[in-house]
DNA sequence: ATGCCAGGTAACACCTGA
């Protein structure tokens, strides 16, 4: 069994204390980081090694900024999405784990305001993320794709749709190319075995969000048809979104029988 | 319409996030 999580940590030096505390509790084999907000060269690379992990990342300063922790070495890594490799935002990265599963972290532009170019942005990298996926599953690999989509796929996995209709995570071209993702085969882990709607990765620091469950799913681990057959559990961890210090997202793990 | 909160950077204010 290997345990494949996501965390969007909001920075990785203001939650090192958290993350450390989470990874000893949980134990996952994978961890996809998002919005790491450091270099290379300033990421807590030895105090996650001391934990048994080999860490990759893909550091930015201030901004952006993901990394993937394994238990196992990862091998052929990618630091850019393919077809994009003008992009100056640290937003992908993607190796190859237990020399079988391939994981990519993914951190998607979130695009407000619509109307602006940082939404072009973000449909122009969905396009390219939509291009890499349907290549990805022509190779029949077990492909995991997960991170912070800054997507909400419906009006179920919002708290209140009315306030975020005009927004680019609700947006009709953002959910029509996520659509388009998911047509061509992949399984959101989360969603295919956790019917309940309303069940969130991701509250706001403000207006109490936390506490009166006023949350988004916008973070997601999409599967190749291979990856979906050895898929035997999947959740969302409120827990880590309830400490002192927390992130505004929690992490979303799978369980794949490897 | 704006700030609410949190993090980073740089400098004690401003940018970004979702």
């Amino acid at each position: 069994m290997v345990k494949i999580a996501s965390w969007n940590v909001n920075s990785i030096r203001a939650r090192l204390k958290n993350l450390i505390e989470w990874l000893n509790e949980e134990k996952p084999e994978v961890l996809l980081l998002q919005e790491t907000k450091t270099l290379d060269t300033t990421f807590p690379k030895s105090e996650l090694e001391d934990l048994g992990y080999n860490v990759v990342t893909l550091g930015q300063k201030s901004y952006n900024g993901v990394a993937i922790l394994s238990k196992s070495m990862p091998e052929d890594i990618i630091y850019c999405l393919p077809g994009n490799e003008d992009d100056d935002q640290a937003r992908f990265i993607e190796a190859t784990v237990y020399n079988k599963v391939r994981v990519a972290s993914i951190y998607l532009p979130n695009g407000n305001p619509i109307n602006t170019e940082k939404f072009d942005y973000k449909l122009q990298w969905m396009n390219h993320l939509y291009s890499h996926i349907k290549n990805s599953l022509e190779s029949e690999e077990i492909c995991v794709f997960a991170g912070d989509y800054n997507v909400i796929e419906n009006d179920n996995d919002v708290y209140d749709p009315i306030a975020f209709k005009d927004d680019a995570l609700t947006h009709n071209r953002t959910r029509d190319i996520f659509k388009k993702i998911n047509n061509l085969g992949i399984t959101n882990a989360f969603k295919v075995l956790n019917k309940t709607s309303h069940q969130y990765s991701y509250w706001d620091y403000q207006r109490g969000s936390w506490q009166k469950d006023n949350g988004l799913l916008i973070d997601h681990i999409l599967l190749s048809p291979e990856a979906s057959d050895l898929l035997l559990k999947s959740g969302i961890d409120r827990k880590p979104r309830g400490k002192q210090k927390a992130s505004d997202h929690t992490p979303i793990w799978c369980e794949l029988d490897i």
